[in-house]
DNA sequence: AACACGTGGCC
DNA sequence: TGGCCAAGTGT
């Protein structure tokens, strides 16, 4: 075996690391605190979201509800309505339920095992070995975006990284690499070193504290791990939604508590038939949707939008109130509202811009 | 294993 | 502008 291929040391890479992190660490709000609960809570809010968008979100949640107490006596309309335009609001529906969970049957006192913390909803394998290292300081690994990112390149691991076997090899490899003495340290330095140095485009090898143990640099393969698979294209679909006034009044509609948007408010509205008009789509959405008639008017606005795995444009139109009683017919609930009290109520962004063109406000750009 | 599940920023 | 990304989890 040629030295160019040796199996990099783990101790090497520790102390490298440790040491890069007590120099080079951010100063975040969530590493001042090892309350279980202020590093739950971040660490919910950072999965699949980015620091600059968390920052924000991280400090009115904790200053609303600063105790796990709190978070279990707020209402589920209070919590997402502090989650409202973060994004997959199942973490904050299963962070809801957690906090129940834990005041419940864990007398307000978190689980410190990774078993037991994997056990409550939200909290998979990584939020557990987030949690278990760096709240309580256990020996957990943990393995993110990043953390398969920097160990594709030290190890040099060729193969797609989302596939089983491979998955179960990095989980094998952060999980050698943590250290007895400070788990959370080396957790959170394989994830710093990942988003400021081991980035996904033109890492910065220079800067970085392990270059001299990896392997990928070494055969000049840095750029092109870790091989993932091609994002799938989108399906895209064109929604009519109506905004419906009625003396002073607008009606809005809660979804459903699960799935898509789950729990959130909106104008209501839906897909619209390749064989029917945009107002026509309107006007059957609006009568299958709350059971109203309507007449519907000009359009007030467009807006173009991208979720998770679709794509959307949608029409929205001005509508007067006609006959009927609002009624939650495909929703979970129904209110007429004034335009000033729409801010009461959580909306998804799509929904968000077209609030912002009611309140008159600018919206961050018109088609 | 594959897919549902948001949003905003970047190039 | 469209694709890719960012501290994943649940089914």
């Amino acid at each position: 075996m040629s030295k160019n291929s040796k199996t990099p040391k783990a101790e090497t890479i520790r102390g490298n690391l440790l040491h890069w992190w007590d120099t080079g660490r951010r100063d975040l709000p969530w590493r001042r605190t090892k309350d279980p609960y202020a590093v739950w809570v971040s660490e919910i809010m950072l999965q699949q979201t980015r620091i600059d968008t968390v920052i924000p979100y991280y400090h009115r949640f904790l200053n609303r509800l600063p105790t796990v107490e709190a978070l279990a006596k707020a209402k589920i309309d209070t919590v997402l309505k502090l989650w409202e335009g973060l994004g997959y609001y199942s973490r904050a529906r299963n962070l809801h339920k957690a906090a129940r969970l834990i005041v419940r049957q864990y007398a307000g006192r978190f689980p410190r095992d990774v078993k037991e913390l994997q056990k409550l909803p939200g909290i998979g394998r990584y939020t557990a070995g987030a949690v278990a290292s760096i709240a309580f300081g256990r020996p957990a690994p943990l393995v993110d975006g990043n953390v398969i990112r920097v160990l594709s390149r030290i190890y040099c691991i060729r193969e797609d990284p989302t596939r089983s076997a491979v998955t179960k090899r990095i989980w094998q490899l952060a999980e050698e690499l943590v250290c007895h003495k400070r788990p959370g340290d080396l957790n959170q330095s394989m994830m710093e070193l990942g988003a400021l140095i081991c980035k996904p485009l033109s890492p910065d090898c220079r800067r970085c504290p392990v270059r001299t143990s990896c392997l990928a640099r070494k055969q000049n393969l840095q750029n092109d791990l870790p091989r993932l698979p091609k994002a799938k294209k989108l399906p895209h679909y064109t929604i009519a939604v109506g905004i419906v006034f009625k003396n002073e009044k607008v009606l809005i509609d809660k979804r459903k508590p699960e799935g898509l948007l789950g729990g959130l408010w909106e104008f209501p509205g839906g897909k619209k038939k390749k064989t029917e008009t945009l107002k026509e789509a309107v006007a059957r959405e609006v009568r299958e949707e709350v059971g109203i008639e309507v007449a519907v008017g000009r359009r007030l606005m467009i807006v173009r939008h991208t979720y998770s795995h679709f794509k959307i444009v949608l029409h929205a139109y001005l509508c007067e109130y006609q006959s009927g009683a609002a009624v939650p017919l495909g929703c979970d609930a129904v209110k007429w509202v004034s335009v000033r009290q729409l801010p009461r109520y959580a909306f998804p962004a799509a929904n968000q811009r077209i609030l912002n063109q009611l309140l008159n406000n600018t919206p961050p750009q018109s088609p």
